[in-house]
DNA sequence: TTGAAAGCGATACCAC
DNA sequence: GTGGTATCGCTTTCAA
């Protein structure tokens, strides 16, 4: 069907070798004259390259695979953007899997990319748990995790400080005058997304205002529903409240849709901040005042990471910590 | 360093062609206690069948490329998570592309998707110039467009019939009694989500209202910034205007926070319907009433659509309308 | 039921 | 500078 190495080399009257060198431009084994009688070949024949049978004579594929829990949420969507376009800058294919957060699901995705032998894999976050770890082990191929990390195991990740960047936020909401601040949780057990966040947001509020024990609710997710749900059981449990951090932007425009409907105004009557920084947050009204994580960027970073350890047998393999940053917009009001 | 069909025949003291066999299931040519054997073998070793030899060997690569012209949007991230789906549940796996909507990136995508030896193409979201088309066809492989067509070349698609959509979404604001109602389109030279959703509008203002020219405004592009942009072109031209139609979810809820920001309500003072049912078209302040298309399915059908050509190789290959569906909210009022 | 061997389309070593 | 050929890991006739 399609014109192989071989045709070439008849068309061209030259051995398949001569081809292959010119091919790779390998060595310069071969004068002008016959590159030139080879290209017009290829021209002509339209040959194109079979990486499948490259891939199995010098096993590299040239491509790698990452997993995602919710492909076509939002996060997902922009770290895949960045991890796909430096994959692609540097020659090399991703396939894309969905494991909706399911071991099973993974495990035969991992199971999968192993047989069609990715040089690297990405996985994004969630956790890793210790038969993904097992499975990722056995390929021995280069992983690297983006937006999650693992106590447990020695992976390099490449994700914003959790804890950090909670604190950060609250702090904003300190220094801007509140007190009565309440936080918005997903899932609290979350290793990443869940205790790190509450922990940031209950150091600032211990460290800055003395308050040990301030109100925080928790979600069994981070989605928008669950935003406007918390943020009903957040206000009847403390109706003093002035301002709320919400752990993703989902949430904080579900919790401002909450308090629209309740006829509370944001900001004038309670200020919110969110989390991640999604193109959402922008859109919202007010525009939200938010924590942004460079999730693209991190993407980017992430893949850059692998390809080092791809490239460099004895790479360092360290793990990267993200700058975070506020983002003001409209959502937060100074207290008077 | 990954155990190879060789090695189980060594371990398990048959030839290859036993464990080829007995990994195919096929023809039943080995006794049951030798597939034990065998399996035993597999166990112990790890062993893996190297999907890039046996890609080699039969031309059946297992993966498919999918183009999009800008993978983090919210269109293309539902459109793959249905293609992804049902990509995965046929064993196979997909390579995703970023055009960025650029020739160059498009035609190199191809080229290397053609390398690669992928078994088909879903092209998304965007126009076929003559260069893909001939592209696409010098590859020999199936290949549908999902949420675009072609009118020059013979292309399966899945879609919404977007005149169809557009008239039904003006006619939803004719039948809530609106009368100067206008709208706000995205580029209106583009031959999918540009003229014929204007068409489709103009058609309806028509037939229905008599009105052989009503507002249109067009912006260079169908995000939310156009969207802010545009409203207020149109409110500086037609300061009567009611209702609006914008040509994308994401521009009406640019449009209504333009609207928010000159102190216009939505829906009291003015209504406003969107187009694709977006996840966000319902985190909007109000929940923005608009024209759905059922992306993930749509996703889902072009996929079946192309391992319907793979497997069956003289298939009808037909294409395939989607229905599309108002879905009512809050942001359309009904005229007294 | 089982094994030997050809071949898929490249790469790269070894001669010439 | 160029060609012959073994090889990558597997599938699949053809014989036994």
């Amino acid at each position: 069907m399609n014109p192989t190495i071989k045709d070439v080399a008849n068309y061209a009257n030259v051995s398949i070798a001569t081809v292959s060198r010119i091919l790779n431009s390998t060595s310069a084994g071969y004068s002008e004259k016959t590159r030139e009688l080879v290209m017009e070949a290829i021209e002509q024949l339209g040959y194109k390259p079979n990486a499948v049978a490259r891939g199995l004579k010098n096993t590299r594929t040239q491509t790698i695979g990452v997993l995602f829990p919710d492909i076509s949420g939002m996060v997902s969507s922009e770290l895949l953007h960045g991890i796909e376009k430096v994959t692609h800058n540097l020659g090399h294919s991703v396939i894309v899997c969905n494991t909706a957060s399911q071991g099973k699901k993974t495990l035969d995705y991992l199971k999968l990319l192993s047989e069609k032998r990715v040089e690297g894999i990405l996985f994004a976050s969630e956790e890793i748990k210790d038969e993904y770890y097992e499975a990722i082990k056995g390929m021995n191929i280069p992983a690297v995790l983006v937006s999650t990390k693992s106590h447990k195991h020695p992976l390099p990740y490449v994700k914003v400080d959790d804890r950090d960047a909670a604190y950060t936020a609250t702090s904003y909401l300190i220094e801007k005058g509140h007190k009565n601040i309440g936080m918005i949780s997903g899932i609290k057990q979350d290793p990443i997304a869940g205790s790190p966040r509450i922990e940031g947001f209950q150091a600032a509020m211990r460290d800055q205002l003395g308050n040990d024990s301030p109100v925080v609710v928790s979600a069994q997710g981070f989605s928008y529903e669950h935003g406007v749900e918390m943020f009903e059981k957040l206000i009847k449990a403390a109706p003093h409240t002035t301002a709320i951090f919400a752990a993703s932007d989902e949430m904080a425009i579900g919790a401002m849709a909450s308090a629209y409907h309740m006829n509370i105004k944001v900001p004038d009557d309670i200020s919110v901040v969110g989390y991640d920084n999604l193109k959402i947050s922008e859109m919202a009204i007010p525009p939200l005042t938010t924590l942004s994580q460079p999730l693209r960027e991190m993407g980017e970073k992430a893949t850059e990471l692998l390809f080092e350890a791809l490239t460099d047998k004895n790479s360092t393999q360290s793990s990267i910590i993200m700058p975070h940053q506020m983002i003001e917009r409209e959502s937060v009001k100074a207290m008077a």
